[in-house]
DNA sequence: AATAAACTGTTAATGAAATAACAATACAAA
DNA sequence: TTTGTATTGTTATTTCATTAACAGTTTATT
């Protein structure tokens, strides 16, 4: 059960979504193939990452949705929750600061960062705007485990860097700039033109999924 | 040289940014391992990567910036350029509209929906907003291939249905809701609470990248 | 001319992920 | 009781992606 592959672990908060709106309504069993339609993708893949994660369904009834969320809580949570940040408040810092809002009990955006000063000591949809010298005190005093970088490109590096010494433990990376951290750091990286990119490629050869 | 592995798609999209910094410092040749320093992989994997798209560089001065720049906007961009707009103007359009600006020539963004009166006809960074059910439409006149959603989660699959009905080649969803489109459509899946959960279960287990 | 250094290009091996095929089981219906 | 059906669980295969190993080539240096 141990070392999940990685997209066995993206689809298990996948599957954590569904099944929540299956409980919302009152769905206390599910099967594989509904589970898989519910996210499209194939019942035997939802089985393999259920055998992997060690649980088992009945015949009949197929799995409890409420011991599967509970088993999925148990692996992507910790039981005192984790801390994340937002560094850089434009748009897009903004955006994902409500977007997570109440999402989520055990995973929460305590802090965010900016260089501007009309918006330091702003709050922003209930998380409040650090200056950003004050990153590394406030991840320290925080217990603030990952950060989500939003900044213009060119500051990345740095930042990361001061994140790096603040001690921080994963990192996404929004930016168009690569970041090169420590292999002991988690990093994500999701650059909004290499995606739009990929699927002008794809599109232009007519590829779909 | 067609049908190029996904990974290797995402990488030339990179590599063509890299190197476009490169020709900004009239850089004009590289090797494969400073183009591999530049992104933080490995430089076989570059060579790899560039032999799939058959280019070749030369001993002594490794490759050719210009060609290769020139190369990969063969590969990724087409003659004529694609258009693309972006569904639903909040806080992560915006954001996107406004990072997208002036980057690409051969891909760029031309129109915004939403339903909020407020929003329509008003110009986000120069990308003019119109209301939802104008999309088919507009679609149409404009010639976008790709939509770029932002919407609620809860209306996610009735607009995609929409987009698929308006003839959209490609469809980025950064929505938390999964989508069922036809196969013909390109379909990437950027939700950030998985990125976000992600980053969480790597973090808990103490493994990085 | 010979040698060494610094590359690229190619093939082989490994690893990760997805798919296919099928065995096993519980239940319902005849 | 038997048979059929729908489901899970497991193993084998295939596909995709990365890494390793090394062969080949050009140039500078002696």
């Amino acid at each position: 059960m141990k070392n999940l592959p990685d997209k066995t672990v993206e689809r298990l908060s996948q599957y954590r979504r569904a099944l929540l709106v299956c409980l919302a309504d009152n769905k206390m069993h599910i099967f594989s193939h509904e589970l898989a339609g519910l996210i499209h993708i194939t019942p035997v893949q939802v089985r393999r990452d259920i055998i992997l994660i060690g649980y088992s369904g009945t015949l009949r009834k197929g799995y409890d949705v409420r011991e599967l969320v509970s088993l999925i809580g148990k692996i992507i949570d910790t039981e005192e929750g984790l801390r994340a940040c937002i560094v850089g408040v434009g748009n897009l810092g903004r955006a994902i600061i409500r977007y997570f809002k109440d999402k989520r009990t055990k995973l929460v955006i305590t802090a965010a960062f900016d260089t501007n000063p009309e918006k330091v000591k702003c709050v922003f949809s209930g998380v409040r705007c650090y200056p950003i010298e004050q990153l590394e005190s406030v991840i320290r005093e925080q217990d603030i485990s990952i950060a989500i970088l939003t900044v213009p490109g060119e500051v990345a590096a740095s930042v990361a860097e001061t994140l790096e010494k603040a001690g921080i433990r994963g990192i996404i990376n929004y930016t168009p700039t690569p970041l090169n951290v420590s292999e002991k750091i988690y990093l994500g990286e999701y650059d909004m033109i290499t995606s739009l990119e990929k699927a002008a490629y794809f599109v232009k050869n007519n590829r779909g999924e």
